[in-house]
DNA sequence: CGAGGCGTTGAATGGCCTCAACGATGGTGG
DNA sequence: CCACCATCGTTGAGGCCATTCAACGCCTCG
């Protein structure tokens, strides 16, 4: 809960807002410099450790939020109290979507690995949305996104064998990257994105390992024999 | 492949569209008389047999569905050729709203029981949903609940022990519904909405039925014990 | 230095899958 | 009209894979 940074600033590239994601994924580039005007509120940036948690389930949904670097799982609970994580978030990803509907959020948003958030006022979008229509279809953009990943998490990390999915969710951790190298979650994490265990999880890692698909590099740091991993992924 | 209504009787409120779940659901329930009259297409109404393919997936969207009555499934393929279902849509309900950002379809639609459903062109709907701040709404929460029911798709659907899947699909199937009785789908499509066999599938059935959970009413047409079943959901 | 969290591994169980067979149903063509 | 076939739901047997419960080593942190 650190920097506090003024829309007008946002505006002129100064600060940290320079490089906001926010600006080169053009969610606000349709943008006018008198729609900034139009707005007092205060765009707030956030620090966050592993374990934050951004935003409960049910909370009323005040802001948005754009992932600067990082990452953070958006989780849902079970009625017997098991989570299951459905989503993640990371760079120029945006969170809380549902709050421009004036609906409580629908996931506990909770930080993975250290991460930087743009925060912003979800009145201020849905304002701005109405009136303007490339933001209007840039946020209906960002729902169909968020659409596509939730079905891919069905097909592709919900359906198989234990090492497809645990390959499949390697490769997606490094797509649109020019690195072959990945930071691991926590493999209660992993196997909660995934549907099986904590124990079944680390045992295909260890395999994986064992069979030369994952090479260490530092703390739950590996590096990806791509090739492979796919052949394992499609069986 | 039948009636041809034109908008003007739509707004009029004449022919069938009087019924039509467009008004009723309030998508165009924003525009004024002076937007219908700005549209000259037409818009038609399909009936559909099950089995019927009303789109497939990377198909080129121009128009936009409204499902008046009956059921589809959204189908996705996996790269070794199973398919896994992914969503229903029933009454009410609107599909292809990807048409809308003039990407393909990313499903394949599949009509699983009788179907009627009226179909607009998808520029028209983005042309009025840039100029019209209600229906610019309606389109923003459209796009949530079909994200709120992927999530749960993954969290019910595809979580837990075979037994707890097919009651949790059971149960959802009569939500919002006076009655108890229920219409299944084929076990076949019902294993690939819950990512198990068809086999499990009709085991897990046949023994609800054994355990009186489901009563057979007509041929797959079942009277459902809720609270029972909801005991077996929560497990 | 002890405590707790996390990753790993082992052993045993069980639930689901696979392969197979069979009856019922419905549509088709002789 | 009926034999035929295809489809679908059901059930059985066997095997495998993931879960469950448990233990252990390593690390960080108080």
């Amino acid at each position: 809960m650190v920097k506090n940074v003024t829309l007008r600033e946002a505006w002129s590239g100064e600060a940290d807002c320079r490089n906001c994601s926010l600006r080169h994924t053009v969610l606000f580039a349709g943008l006018t410099e008198a729609d900034f005007e139009k707005i007092h509120d205060p765009i707030d940036q956030f620090s966050l450790k592993p374990g934050a948690c951004l935003y409960r389930a049910g909370d009323r949904g005040e802001y948005l939020f754009t992932v600067r670097t990082g990452a953070l799982k958006l989780v849902q609970y079970l009625p017997d109290g098991s989570q299951r994580i459905v989503r993640l978030a990371r760079a120029t990803d945006v969170l809380g979507l549902e709050a421009i509907l004036e609906a409580p959020y629908q996931h506990e948003a909770v930080v993975l690995q250290p991460t930087e958030v743009c925060r912003f006022p979800a009145r201020v979008v849905k304002a701005l949305g109405a009136e303007n229509p490339r933001l209007h279809t840039e946020l209906m953009s960002r729902w169909q996104r968020a659409l596509s990943e939730a079905d891919a998490w069905l097909t592709e990390l919900s359906t198989g064998s234990a090492r497809q999915r645990v390959a499949r969710l390697l490769l997606r951790l490094v797509r649109d990257r020019e690195s072959c190298e990945c930071d691991l979650f926590g493999r209660e994490d992993m196997g909660a994105m995934l549907g099986i265990t904590t124990e079944t999880t680390s045992r295909t890692i260890a395999e994986f390992k064992r069979q030369g698909l994952l090479v260490d590099l530092s703390a739950n740091r590996f590096l990806l024999d791509i090739p492979n991993l796919h052949r394992v992924a499609e069986d």
